[in-house]
RNA sequence: GCGCCAAUAGCUCAGCAGGAUAGAGCAACUGCCUUCUAAGCAGUAGGCCAGGGGUUCGAGUCCCUUUUGGCGCGCCA
């Protein structure tokens, strides 16, 4: 058997306590406690922890999503919390990341909201064709306004067909760049593009570049031109289309729809235009669209034009990350009692009130404005792991209930213990402990931490191939359960054993910096106290 | 109609390229605070991996099929 022969050459390494072979080829294989805690020590020493670094690449990644002129919803949320993960995650293993929120801000949405301006406030100098003026340099809507604009046009554009005709024109108009309606749309961007920001702060979520789909329009051009060289468009139905399918197509591969018959851009016309600066701009290896399962059939034909037209080289690859729905207890899409979309920010302030009434159960935490940022960073937490624990791909059930829990896969256990750990190391610096040498493990539990500590570079690199912040999740929880038996186990800073004290608390250190690192990835901090 | 995705413990989910006795957590039951934060820990019980075929030395994992559910299929994004 060659796991015999194999094993009889490991046998002679003396990194290897025991190597057996078993049938059916398995091979086991144990290091020895002195070469194990020499690992620890090495990684101790280590900034990094001894974790992966690659080979750089430049990878671009798609991410957020959110439409200028339209509240934040729930819907928002995976994208923002994967895509910004997957940002840390690649960014911290040595590639050049670059996070575009590629903002929805270029579409009929925009000209519903500017039919609807019109409509409420025809006066405004906007709307006046001959204007030669200056136009007003404040908003004519606030946020809040703007908020229940988009609403009231899309509804309005529903049973009203010639105010949908004004919206559609309008958003014709605009792409034209009529000079008032530009002048208004800057206002509803800035105004909009403010608020986007204050909510994706308070998530911890970070773009490098706040382009949108205005930003592809002067691309435009260079895609129509790619697209006709090629001989690539073909009228129908008095819009401009490209074929896409192949003939080994199982599933259904309709053609791509570039200019409407009204003359007006479409999403997929933005996306290739966003493709072409992208390429000129940054010349990425892989771009990575982090957007929801439902569109896939668009990106699929997204990324045939790309490459039929040649906007896309080979050496770039394009990705679509998809992910699931967020459902409610019932199982169907999430919604507020009465049946409409919750806003984000809702649900954020739902969250971390209820993450504040915990706080202050606590006994430990005094001062009050202490409670309200532990809420706010716990908050965060519960929803960011209660998503990210799940498969991306997968549709999942938001319980805020079951996220808040302390017990449980949760953001507040994984906060917890380090705030435990946390505790330990700034009471040793107290009482001026040493930190010393980590000697090989006195139990079965530390042998445990301390082979879970070494295999997190698998899993970094794992989490990275799959991009599957689950993965992360995982490994953090592998690493704090057994953790939080150690602790259980040990009393560390009552130790008598001088070396063994020592020799422990460097552990704990090395624990406590790998479970930061980790909680990093996935966009969590650790609060100082709970 | 065509296609894509899913189905694993009562519930919520992991399960990598096919590999050893299918893993967590919650809920249930039994225990553990005069000692470093009990928002913690230990234990018990709970599975025909939706059904049926196939490929393989070996299948939760690959293929076919049935059922159930979700989603998509040109002028929204």
């Amino acid at each position: 058997m060659i796991a015999n022969e194999i094993a009889g050459k490991l046998k002679a390494n003396e990194i290897f306590s025991e190597v057996t072979a078993v049938a059916p080829g398995f091979i086991n294989i144990c290091l020895t406690d002195t070469f194990l805690s020499k690992l620890l020590n090495d990684m101790y020493s280590d900034e990094r922890l001894n974790l992966p670094l690659l080979n750089p690449k430049t990878i671009v990644v798609d991410f957020g999503g959110p439409n200028v002129a339209k509240p934040l919803h729930v819907g928002h949320l995976r994208s923002a919390i994967i895509g910004d993960s997957l940002c840390r995650l690649a960014r911290f293993l040595g590639y050049n990341v670059i996070g575009d929120v590629h903002l929805g801000d270029w579409g009929l949405q925009m000209g519903m909201v500017i039919a609807e301006i019109k409509r409420t406030q025809p006066n405004l100098p906007y709307f006046q064709p001959d204007f030669c003026g200056e136009y007003p340099n404040v908003s004519p809507v606030t946020v809040d306004e703007l908020n229940v604009l988009y609403p009231t046009a899309s509804a309005r554009a529903k049973v009203d067909e010639d105010f949908a005709k004004e919206a559609a024109q309008a958003t014709v108009e605009l792409q034209d760049r009529r000079a008032g309606y530009m002048a208004l749309w800057r206002h509803i961007w800035n105004v909009s593009v403010e608020d986007l920001k204050k909510n994706y702060d308070i998530l911890g979520v970070h773009f490098d570049k706040w382009y949108g789909e205005s930003d592809a329009d002067e691309y435009i051009p260079q895609v129509m031109n790619r697209l006709k060289e090629r001989n690539l468009l073909r009228e129908s139905d008095g819009a401009q289309v490209v074929d896409v399918a192949r003939d080994d197509d199982k599933e259904p591969m309709p053609p791509m729809l570039i200019v409407k018959s009204n003359g007006a851009d479409i999403y997929g016309t933005t996306d290739l235009g966003t493709l072409i600066q992208r390429m000129q701009d940054w010349n990425p290896d892989e771009i990575w669209y982090v957007v929801d399962n439902r569109q896939a059939l668009h990106f699929k034909q997204v990324f045939r034009c790309a490459t039929l037209s040649g906007i896309l080289s080979d050496q770039t690859v394009c990705s679509h990350i998809g992910f699931g729905t967020m459902n409610g207890k019932d199982g169907k899409p999430y919604k507020t009692r009465d049946g409409g979309v919750m806003r984000l920010s809702d649900m954020i302030e739902t969250v971390t009130s209820n993450a504040y009434s915990k706080a202050n159960e606590s006994d430990v935490i005094d001062e009050e404005d202490k409670k309200t940022a532990i809420a706010q960073l716990v908050g965060v937490a519960a929803m960011k792991i209660g998503d990210m624990v799940n498969h991306r791909t997968k549709d999942y059930i938001f319980d805020m209930e079951r996220f808040l829990a302390s017990e449980g896969k949760t953001g507040p256990y994984l906060q917890y213990t380090a705030v435990r750990i946390n505790s330990v190391l700034k009471k040793a610096i107290d009482i001026n402990a040493n930190f010393g040498e980590i000697i090989t493990p006195a139990t079965s539990t530390e042998r445990e931490l301390m082979l879970s500590l070494i295999s997190v570079s698998e899993a970094l690199l794992r989490a990275l191939s799959e991009k599957a912040p689950n993965v992360i999740c995982e490994k953090l929880f592998e690493i704090t359960g057994i953790f939080n038996r150690f602790y259980f186990e040990n009393k560390i800073l009552t130790c008598q054993d001088e070396k063994q004290r020592s020799s422990w608390l460097t552990l704990l250190n090395a624990t406590y910096r790998m479970i930061q690192i980790l909680l990093s990835l996935l966009g969590v901090g650790i609060p100082e106290q709970m």
